[in-house]
DNA sequence: CGGAGAATTGACAAGCATCAATCGAGGTGG
DNA sequence: CCACCTCGATTGATGCTTGTCAATTCTCCG
């Protein structure tokens, strides 16, 4: 099964068995949120919120990429998820945010209050479902990602990513736009940036990739990637 | 901060802050349940359900211990959680179940069926907010563990694993009860039975466990554990 | 054009997986 | 009740993937 992206507000349909009367499109289930929901924009690099702080908010991602982190008192640092347009983001808690969230590049969010959100989950049965939807599908792109840490290889794992990063953008333009820096992938995918380097390099004069720029990378030969990242 | 039971069904008033006048016990959103609830046992390596198969029930632990599983084509698995009395299964989804679960020990269990589930999902709010709390810890479960499996030793993994395993289970008697296999242990920590064994080796020899039998281990020096297992 | 941060490349070491053999425990049948 | 048998756990030796350290190059912006 092809990994899908984490939260978005689109495709339900197909996945629904029994609850197609009870469906309303997102749009709709947001427009009940709409007065409550404030615009803002936050710079690359920016934390929206840190692990830890009160969980005051729910956001929607409208533009831009966010990184989800974990820092450790070393300065390490252990990246969760990534997230883009039409994500949610902190709807699922109701006490303390449990990771940081950061701007991966510059993004535009809409926030809403605890308070809306509270009593949208509690009267609008469609929006409930949908944010049951969105943090199930976290958790079951977290466990897949268990596998990747414990049972695959580098190449397996950065074969993984390209893919993966290819199915959620859609790749309609051929090439792969990652904001995110290498720093981030390494922390992404547990391993150290030098190896993303590497493989990367590996890829490159496999032919598999060819690397437009530092973050645009165009999959020429999307076989030999599929090859390598295995079963999912 | 500590790991706690995932889906505990208890003591969630202190970490309610929006909703203590919501909030139910948990027998009485059960109760709800009763009438739809069917009891059955499954004996030690049983399968409860299997990843792919149609979510057609929610099922609460009533005794013994459960692993999550996602098994790969070669036959290696990733043991993504244990879960132990009064736990939840297979609640927050609602068209496949996306790991399998297997009786770590003879389990008793009670099965309600997705359509009362449903229901009670939109008709009760107390069960709805604990069902998603739940979920949520969960994903703050697995993001909390791939910091461990990413960024920690294998001696830090076991200090973690055996720490946690003994706040879970409230270590009144003084011992640990682990009733997984060491092969259980090593795939969900990301590492090789033999490791596990060298490590519990070590600690045994640093007179920091006291192995009393192979699933019953006694915390000697708890200290010298959290000093090896680190920040959590 | 220049500077600073990020990425790449190389050399080396270490932690851990793998392979292999032995040991131990728990359960069964005589 | 004991011996045996089988599966799981332990212990040892070895190799490899990958992390770490270091130096250089590249890229993006001002």
């Amino acid at each position: 099964m092809l990994q899908t992206v984490p939260g978005t507000l689109a495709n339900d349909h197909d996945t629904m068995p029994w609850t197609k009367d009870a469906y309303v499109s997102t749009a709709r289930a947001f427009d009940l949120l709409a007065g409550h929901g404030t615009r803002l924009t936050v710079k690359r690099g920016q934390e929206i919120f840190a692990e830890g702080d009160t969980a005051e908010s729910g956001y929607r991602l409208v533009d831009g990429s966010i990184r989800l982190v974990k820092l450790m008192v070393d300065g390490r640092r252990q990246v969760c998820e990534f997230l883009n347009a039409d994500d949610l983001l902190g709807f699922e808690t109701d006490d303390e945010y449990y990771f940081s969230a950061e701007a991966v590049s510059d993004c535009a969010l809409v926030r809403y209050s605890r308070r809306a959100v509270e009593t949208l989950l509690t009267e609008d049965k469609a929006f409930a479902r949908h944010v049951r939807k969105v943090t199930a599908r976290g958790l079951q792109d977290a466990y897949q990602r268990m596998v990747l840490l414990c049972h695959k290889s580098a190449q397996e794992r950065i074969a993984w990513f390209l893919l993966t990063m290819a199915d959620r953008a859609g790749i309609e333009t051929g090439y792969i736009h990652l904001p995110m820096t290498r720093t981030d992938i390494a922390n992404y995918l547990g391993m150290a940036i030098e190896t993303v380097s590497r493989v990367l390099g590996q890829f490159k004069q496999n032919g598999a990739i060819i690397q437009k720029s530092l973050n645009r990378i165009q999959v020429v030969d999307r076989d030999a990637l599929e090859l390598v990242r295995g079963e999912v």
